[in-house]
RNA sequence: GCCGGGAUAGCCUAGAGGUGAGGCGGUGGACUGCAGAUCCGCUUUACGGGGGUUCGAAUCCCCCUCCCGGCUCCA
């Protein structure tokens, strides 16, 4: 399996510190406002990540941050008249339920900075004992250029920084490219007790301490947005590896950012999405399908149009699924394979390397979407040519979709269905009652019935032997 | 300015030296009372432009055009 690594600006081989096991951290979100589509970007491709090595059989221990305290909060938070913790209490709680919405597997652990104000201060003391922090007026700042190796995330250089750096009045930094660690509290801001009087985190910090305490001085992958590579990634490299002198992180991934029809998504242009108004229009696995598409770390263009293809595109392997499920009702166990059997194992052997190809290759979801189109018209074109399809043809095919299922993240509901025999036979007995009344010519009735049940969520289809039925799902 | 990512058929997306990439859409046909699903065709010898290397280039090299992002708010 290979991954691309930010730090290396190449796809390396992957393997895990521990075998078996692999340590990751993704940065999560800041607590002050809705969750958006860049998220869902994110995370969703982080789930997939998560999943897929999963899948093949690791352990993974998966920790998210959340920023519960920090300027933005403070700032959003007067603007509305709230509490400061509220808000963010309010903001986490409404993205852990977005994330459940969009079928995202939750971490293992989502430490809180404001769980951890104890941790972060031991931490910044350590860069103070090793010479890496000093005090100023208004807060704790690490001194950037005794960081040799700052830069080699994001390739920025301290002497460019210098130019282009704003200084904000009253700062009590050293060097305009030192960052903070600790601030100071100014009145009426929420603050802890520490050893430089009453205050708060920097926001770098946070992700530093609570990455180490719970994944070791070293772990595998720590992942993020594509606009965290600076200075947040850059700046937690620093901190970290000057507090520990071990290198920190094996495997830096950065998802993409999301544009939206072309643009980069923000409030000021007005193309801000939410997932709450993504959900009330689309089914979570259109969503997760869409951003599938896309190969992680590339721009993904939000437009309806797109959004739409996901859509038709998550019908027709649903469509697929269903053919296979009324397929199996008829399937037989099979004494000898003819040309079509052997057409379509060796399409779904075929279709399912390239699916696990596809995915060692730095999680290449958009080609091993290929891979599951391939069986999906292996399999419709062998239905179609067969009287009495081979139980173990329609197996490979299910075997293949579940492992999709799991990866993906999509075909959750079709395989986790549950036994609902007293609605199963009355929906044959309308369609009995309807056979009847298409004898009869009495198409009125016989419509009336198919759409009632279309409006109940079942669809159905009449063929050459007899009426089947379909649950729509998307 | 510096750094990075792009331009692939009507549309969306992979691929990265060698036998018609996948989907969507459109369209014709098979099947159908209609609808739906599916299948079989067609749209389909696609790779921003110009040079070069090579038996062979979307792919490698050089130049150019255009788009996007980062450069202390950001997933």
């Amino acid at each position: 399996m290979r991954v691309y690594n930010t730090l290396t600006k190449q796809k390396e081989e992957f393997r895990p510190l521990r075998e078996g096991e692999v340590r990751m951290y993704v940065c999560g979100p800041t607590v002050y406002d809705y969750t958006h589509l860049g998220h869902a970007r994110t995370y969703v491709a982080f789930d997939v990540i998560r999943r897929y090595l999963e899948h093949k059989g690791y352990m993974v221990l998966m920790v998210m941050n959340f920023t519960d305290i920090d300027d933005k909060i403070i700032r959003r938070a007067n603007e509305t008249g709230e509490d400061p913790k509220e808000l963010a209490e309010k903001f986490l709680r409404y993205f852990l339920e977005d994330m459940t919405a969009l079928k995202i597997k939750p971490a293992d652990i989502y430490p809180r900075v404001t769980e951890h104000i104890e941790e972060i201060i031991d931490f910044v003391r350590k860069l103070e004992d090793r010479g890496y922090a000093y005090e100023g007026s208004d807060g704790v700042y690490f001194e950037v250029q005794k960081f040799g190796d700052y830069g080699k995330l994001s390739g920025i250089k301290v002497e460019e920084l210098r130019q282009g750096a704003r200084v904000e009045p009253g700062e009590g930094k050293k060097n305009p490219e030192d960052f903070a660690l600790w601030k100071k509290a100014k009145p009426g801001e929420p603050k802890w007790p520490s050893p430089w009087g009453e205050g708060r985190p920097g926001w770098h910090i946070e992700c530093s301490t609570m990455s180490t305490k719970y994944l070791g001085e070293q772990f595998d992958i720590h992942g993020g947005g594509n606009d965290l590579i600076f200075p947040h990634h850059e700046n937690e490299i620093a901190q970290t590896e000057a507090c520990t002198g071990k290198q920190w992180v094996r495997y830096w991934l950065h998802t993409g950012f999301l544009m939206v029809n072309g643009e980069k998504m923000s409030k000021s242009l007005g193309n801000f999405i939410t997932i709450r108004e993504m959900l009330k229009r689309y089914n979570p696995e259109v969503i997760r399908l869409f951003i599938l598409q896309r190969h992680y770390r590339t721009p993904l263009d939000y437009t309806e149009e797109g959004i739409e293809h996901a859509k038709n595109n998550l019908e027709r392997l649903y469509n697929t699924l269903e053919n296979i499920r009324v397929a199996m009702s008829k399937a037989e166990l099979p004494f000898r394979w003819e040309k079509e059997e052997f057409e379509a194992y060796n399409a779904i052997r075929d279709a399912r390397k390239k699916f696990y190809d596809a995915m060692d290759d730095d999680f290449n979801t958009a080609e091993a979407l290929k891979a599951v189109f391939e069986v999906s018209n292996a399999v419709n074109r062998y239905l179609t040519r067969v009287e009495k399809p081979a139980e173990s043809i329609l197996r490979k095919a299910l075997e293949f979709f579940k492992a999709v299922s799991e990866v993906f993240g999509i075909f959750e509901d079709y395989f986790r269905e549950q036994k609902a025999g007293g609605e199963e036979a009355l929906i044959q007995f309308l369609i009995d009652v309807r056979a009847r009344l298409r004898k009869e010519r009495n198409f009125a009735l016989a419509d009336r019935i198919r759409a009632e049940l279309r409006e109940m969520g079942i669809q159905l289809e009449d063929t050459p032997e007899g009426t089947i039925w379909k649950r729509i799902r998307v």
